[in-house]
DNA sequence: TTTCCTTATCGTATATTTGCGATATAAAAT
DNA sequence: ATTTTATATCGCAAATATACGATAAGGAAA
């Protein structure tokens, strides 16, 4: 990794910008939103809703599931996943608490 | 815009994936916490800190910027630069709610 | 078994991001 | 007026991300 230096910052940073990151492309946002209004875990569903080939939402739901925000398992001949609501709290407090925390002591913005 | 299709997607959803872009970079994360930690909105003090040269710190400091997440304004020979607290808060807010909302109805998660 | 159906992965083309040095710009200091 | 200081921007090289078709892999259905 010659040319990223992201190893050059701290783990909570980098943490904090992979989840970001996993977030980064409406696609994925619309399938956290798919896959957290069903009830039941859908897969293929997923590809039929979204604008995007089947092989493309895989890659997707790939990255999320590599990101640990969501959860696939293999039933039988289908996939199943589903939002890993634990991760996604952690990570939003993180953010909220980083920046809450500090808006409190910093009121006075000069611009 | 041949090869990429967000314009596919609803403008809600594309709206979140640049915010999450705009914080999906360590560089970035930690710029904000800077601006944050100080109450003063320092500019040149950001390249010091971190470990990237000044080009790139401008750069992401511009990204930033367009993403709405930061105001910068000229001050004198040297630029000032503040986190945008409400952008901040509506995006974090239209995240929890996105999610928050719909993990009440969906208690029983199968995988 | 053979054929379907569903999903994952590979290979590849293209687009975007990241990073830096060099340079431009603009005010302050000398 | 010239030099210094602080930032922004340009141009390039390298790394990543995005997208898709083709194909593999694994059960289900025939």
């Amino acid at each position: 990794m010659a040319i990223h230096k992201k190893d050059a910052f701290i783990q909570k940073e980098q943490d904090l910008a992979e989840f970001a990151k996993a977030l980064a492309h409406p696609a994925r946002i619309a399938i956290l939103k798919v896959l957290a209004q069903r009830n039941e875990c859908i897969c293929g569903e997923i590809v039929d809703v979204l604008p995007l080939a089947q092989s493309t939402v895989s890659q997707h739901l790939k990255e999320l599931k590599n990101a640990g925000l969501i959860t696939g398992t293999v039933d039988g001949p289908r996939s199943c996943y589903c939002i890993n609501w634990k991760a996604f709290e952690k990570f939003m407090s993180e953010f909220s608490f980083l920046f809450h925390k500090l808006k409190v002591q910093n009121e006075k913005a000069c611009c």
